[in-house]
DNA sequence: GCCAACGTTGGC
DNA sequence: GCCAACGTTGGC
């Protein structure tokens, strides 16, 4: 099982409106190395959900439950199906990724303005030791 | 095919 | 509000 991570300003679209809703189509990508990020994706894989912007934070698991499939309204984009599957207990802020020496190779550091990346085993777990789980 | 100009994202 | 990092567009 693979795991992610998908940004998204809270304002726009958070972790509240994912809850909400009970899950959402994850579309309205248009960067190519995010496209096939999401192409990537499969049934059961976890990804976090990254609040952009205002929060800085990883906020909360999502488990993919669709892979991709072409997006009706833009055909040569893709998009996937994302339900929450916990909040962190804490939150994980980016000064703290940043701040620690074993995260700085996540694509959410080398590669700021990537919104769909992948995240590695070793990575996942840290960060969500350091959310208190 | 190159590259300048421009637009967008997102951190600071 | 500013700017760095990218991506895209369009003139040549």
């Amino acid at each position: 099982m693979a795991h992610w991570l998908m940004k998204s300003e809270p304002e726009s679209y958070g972790w509240a409106d994912l809850v909400r809703d009970g899950g959402t189509e994850w579309d309205g990508v248009r960067n190519n190395a995010a496209r096939l990020h999401l192409k990537a994706m499969k049934p059961g894989d976890e990804a976090f959900l990254y609040h952009s912007m205002s929060d800085k934070a990883v906020v909360g698991i999502m488990r993919v439950t669709r892979g991709a499939e072409p997006d009706p309204k833009a055909p040569d984009w893709v998009r996937v199906r994302v339900e929450p599957v916990e909040p962190l207990p804490r939150p994980v802020t980016l000064a703290e990724i940043k701040a620690e020496p074993k995260l700085g190779q996540m694509e959410l550091i080398r590669q700021s303005r990537l919104s769909v990346a992948p995240v590695r085993d070793e990575e996942w777990a840290l960060i969500v030791e350091m959310a208190g789980r």
